[in-house]
DNA sequence: GATAAGGCTTCCAGCTACTGGAAGCTCAAG
DNA sequence: CTTGAGCTTCCAGTAGCTGGAAGCCTTATC
């Protein structure tokens, strides 16, 4: 299967199956000609890749648990671990997200929205406080 | 006013004031010995830029913001339709957050974390599914 | 006056995770 | 034989900084 294919069958873009593979996440092989030759095991790893990116996992994060998978020795506590520590991030951004959320809600509810200079968002933004 | 008094005065890094400079969204004056010189002006645009990054606002959003404070004859519909801009883009991520979280609750509730390898969060991102 | 510490300057590199594009080799069809 | 598509590599660029090196300027201390 060559990249063209593996990018179908994955949905990841040429250009990032070869980024993956230019910083080790995957090492296909490849056919006389040079080109890329993707097995079993390429496509298993390029899904997980997928489904891990998907999930907002970094990609260091998606080497270890890369790592993990193909480990029959692994603990599932150490793969837990990695999965909370994804879930905290998105908890802080979302705390983020909603603290702006309200402000921006606030300010443009408070802005007239016509042809006046007059502009509760522009306040906001140039006071002190 | 320093690099480093504006940078307390305004919350910004002295890296990121040199920045913000470089990419052209102020232009403090210079000292005979060439270093910086922060005015109220500049220490005014700092701050709105301080505010308007806090509430995600990319840096070109932030020039046009900062463009539109300045300008007496604009209309508070422009500054409205930003801020609008920065809002829907918070949504969509707020939505894409919601489902990994989702997701991610899931699959570590179905994860033992113990110390033996089956593991459902594992089993997940290696589905084809 | 010498010197050391600290602040300022510029410039270069690196971070994340790709993405676009150019130049060039290979392959299949007509 | 040529054309077009697909593959390769390499370089550059994206956003918004951040770290670090090399070197000038200023102030304090001895």
């Amino acid at each position: 299967m060559n990249i063209q294919n593996a990018s179908q069958a994955t949905g990841l873009p040429p250009k990032t199956i070869r980024y993956y593979e230019e910083i080790g996440l995957i090492a296909p092989s490849r056919t006389e000609n040079g080109y890329r030759h993707f097995g079993d095991a390429d496509l298993n790893a390029l899904r997980f890749l997928a489904s891990a990116r998907g999930l907002g996992f970094k990609l260091e994060q998606c080497r270890q648990l890369l790592a993990l998978q193909t480990d029959p020795a692994r603990k599932s506590a150490d793969v837990k671990r990695i999965a909370q520590g994804r879930l905290a991030d998105l908890e802080e951004t979302a705390r983020r997200i909603e603290i702006m959320r309200g402000e921006l809600n606030r300010m443009i509810r408070a802005c007239p929205g016509n042809d006046e200079p007059g502009c509760a968002i522009i306040n906001r933004l140039s006071s002190t406080t």
